[in-house]
DNA sequence: ATGGGTCCT
DNA sequence: AGGACCC
């Protein structure tokens, strides 16, 4: 073997990779099963992002314009599938119910329908397992690729073909607990093979292509697959774990169906890649095991941007380097994109063009790097050492986008702003809180429980797409800046929040961005990155019952001092700052004019508004130059103490807060009045500070900003209702 | 294209 | 901050 190691990944583990069928439209049809038999596209903007089965066999395609597919299929039925809420929520339950099956939670999410799972200890432990007295009696096995796959005349496998005897097993899926599992029939392999099962006979398998050139110093063998076959021994081993896993992942398909009701279809392997592939053969709700010693060909087939990890630019460079510099097609004038799409067509280059015809030499030139390369080479060549790795139940961002035709003016981003934000921070309670404790007879749950944050994410970004730019894949611009604290408080109302973080932080990004900004966008993106995972979270990834963690009983061994305190100081600022907003919000608008006349120096009711209840508590500041009382439409910072009693910071009517400090404290937020009177405030330039836009409702004389505006209608509306009957 | 995601540089 | 990749 050419590397240490190598032949553990090559022979060692076993892969299973599954892929929800047309997702979306299985989403749409659970939900409304009546749509099952009809043909179903999934619409967003002008394209169908995907199609049911049904839709497909009467021509209708993926990514297909809705005005054509209309054309092809006028009975079709369009479901918009914008937002992505539904699938997410679907696409993590049934990836936690496959995690849970998966010892050591070895299972990697792809996008939302798709899964990797490593599964070689869990075969592994069952073939080591296989217990004759586990098996009722005989039934012979009739088919001969079975027999082929599960019987061995190779020294240590008498168990093994006295169990095959008997026609059924059992596969163990607990380590400990021996009836936990299901029954397989030894007689049958589930599902597919490529090549297929009529064609195959294992003694008399081709030899892999070998490619002529020299592989012995490259640090890859490329006969690898032969080599692995040497010896029956080894050959039969492999073959019974594959046996193995196609019935796990048989198994698991039924057990997806039978409890969710989607189908599933899957490929076995040896790799990721090489399972991802296979699951392609054979669709939908079909399964597809790659027989080891057909791995070369196969792969020579496919053309090679269907490797994963190869591409759009990667496929080009390859194919251009293979056939030089064509355009095959393209009319004069074409992009690189263009280009590309039509070399694509009339130029196809296969795996087995790339492997035979380009070195590792080769490849390392034309390629970013020598990694890069020898990655390359070794997927040429059927070797993929990538590990699946455990999908974190936290994401590493959270993000929200929409696209325009075109959308101008600083108007109309602030909108569009506030409505991506205001899905963002409702999104970060989906995925960032902890789960409620379920309530259980046994246990009544403390209504005092409170959901915690898992991770805290440091930084929110701004992208955005200006109108005319190119580009196959990303063509976009971002900023970054700090997210404010208050974004966490676990009772305000996500619009408000949302609307303070446009003011604070968004729109500033947006003017940094300077023209772009400004410009006709495409596409707005909010995100928040930079996850900070807390105790919480790990230990909710541990399983760990995590009120346990925060009652100080000892959960890890050691190493965790810090970070439980950092997790314990986080956890009370929160939960000050929602203290003071909660204390205001209950007294309501005249209690905030209560409390703001009880601060010495401010003014009185007619001057001094307070961001009540309905719009939350704002959590910025504006200091003010050497000033001690705040100016007309200016903002004051205020603490509460332990009794909701309210007063300037240092008690004295004259503490200006430092800028960087504000979201650290318990504070309220007060603007006086007067200059609000249906104008607008000026804004302010810098990220991070105030800029307030508001105007004073003639109903009811409070402060509205401007993105709570149709909330704050809506408001009035339900009373004058509320007033008539 | 759409509305998301990942990791690397 | 952007680029490449994935669905």
């Amino acid at each position: 073997m050419a590397w240490p190691g190598m032949e553990k990944y090559q022979n060692e583990r076993i892969i299973i990779h599954l892929d929800y069928d047309c997702f979306y439209a299985s989403v749409v049809e659970n939900e409304r099963p009546g749509l099952r038999s009809l043909p179903l596209g999934i619409q967003q903007k002008n394209i169908l992002a995907t199609c049911n089965y049904v839709a497909r066999a009467q021509g209708v395609k993926k990514l297909q314009l809705v005005s054509e597919a209309k054309k092809t299929c006028p009975n079709l039925v369009i479901v918009n599938g914008e937002d992505l809420s539904r699938f997410r929520d679907a696409s993590k339950k049934l990836w936690l119910y496959v995690r849970e099956f998966i010892w050591e939670y070895k299972v990697e999410r792809l996008g939302f329908d798709e899964v990797f799972l490593d599964v070689t200890q869990m075969i592994d432990f069952n073939i080591a397992n296989l217990n004759l007295a586990d098996f009722p009696a005989s039934v012979l096995p009739t088919c001969t690729l079975a027999s082929n796959l599960a019987c061995t005349n190779a020294d240590d496998d008498k168990l093994v073909e006295e169990a095959a005897d008997q026609g059924i097993g059992f596969f163990r899926l607990s380590l400990t607990d021996p009836k936990r599992g299901f029954s397989f029939s030894w007689g049958k392999l589930p599902g597919h093979t490529y090549p297929l099962n009529d064609a195959l006979d294992l003694r008399v398998l081709p030899e892999s292509d070998h490619s002529s050139q020299s592989l012995e110093d490259d640090g890859l063998d490329c006969k690898v697959h032969n080599d692995f076959h040497q010896t029956k021994h080894t050959k039969h081993r492999l073959h019974r774990r594959l046996f193995l896993a196609a019935h796990f992942a048989d198994f698991l398909r039924n057990s997806v169906k039978e409890t969710y009701n989607y189908t599933v279809s899957a490929g076995i392997s040896t790799t990721k890649l090489t399972a991802k592939l296979a699951g392609s053969v054979n669709k939908p709700d079909k399964q597809t095991l790659l027989i080891p010693a057909a791995t070369q060909s196969f792969l020579d087939g496919h053309e090679i941007g269907k490797i994963p990890g190869v591409g759009f630019k990667t496929a080009q460079v390859l194919r251009e380097e293979l056939l030089g510099v064509v355009q095959g097609g393209a009319p004069e004038g074409s992009s690189v994109a263009e280009v590309a799409f039509y070399d694509k067509l009339t130029h196809p280059v296969t795996i087995h063009d790339i492997r035979r015809k380009l070195t590792l030499d080769r490849l390392s030139q034309v390629l970013d790097s020598k990694e890069q390369a020898r990655k390359l080479y070794g997927w040429l060549h059927g070797v993929d050492t990538t590990p699946v790795a455990q999908t974190s139940l936290i994401p590493t961002q959270i993000s929200i986008e929409d696209t325009f035709r075109s959308l101008k003016g600083t108007k109309q981003a602030e909108q569009v702003l506030i409505q991506l934000v205001t899905k963002l921070i409702t999104r970060m309670h989906i995925d960032l809180l902890s789960p409620l404790p379920t309530p259980t007879t046994s246990t009544p749950t403390p209504t005092t429980s409170l959901q915690r944050w898992l991770a805290c994410p440091r930084t929110f970004r701004l992208s955005l797409r200006p109108r005319d730019m190119t580009g196959p894949y990303s063509a976009r611009i971002s900023k970054s800046a700090p997210l404010p604290r208050y974004v966490f408080a676990r009772d305000s109302c996500a619009e408000a929040l949302a609307g303070r973080l446009v003011r604070d932080v968004g729109l500033p990004l947006l003017r940094k961005m300077g023209k772009v900004g400004e410009g006709e966008l495409q596409l707005v993106n909010v995100a928040v990155v930079n996850m900070e995972e807390s105790k919480a979270g790990e230990a909710v990834m541990a399983g760990v019952d995590i009120e346990k963690v925060f009652a100080g009983k000892k959960v890890t061994a050691e190493g965790s001092r810090n970070k439980n305190d950092e997790d314990m100081d986080w956890e009370k600022e929160v939960r000050e700052i929602e203290r003071v907003y909660k204390m205001l919000g209950e007294k309501g608008v005249e209690g905030d004019h209560k409390l703001a006349e009880e601060i010495d120096g401010i003014s009185n009711e007619e001057d001094t508004i307070v961001d009540g209840q309905n719009l939350g508590i704002v959590g910025v500041m504006k200091p003010i130059d050497n000033q001690i009382e705040p100016g007309i439409g200016e903002d004051l910072w205020v603490k509460a103490d332990d009794n909701g009693e309210l007063s300037d910071m240092d008690g004295n009517g004259t503490d200006i807060v430092p800028a960087e400090a504000p979201t650290l404290r318990p504070i309220a937020h007060l603007r006086t009045k007067s200059r609000l009177d249906f104008s607008e405030l000026e804004m302010e330039d810098e990220v991070g500070s105030p800029s307030a836009r508001g105007v004073v409702c003639p109903k009811c004389g409070m402060g509205v900003l401007l993105f709570a505006l149709e909330a704050h209608a809506r408001f009035h509306e339900m009373e004058r209702r509320e007033q008539e009957k």
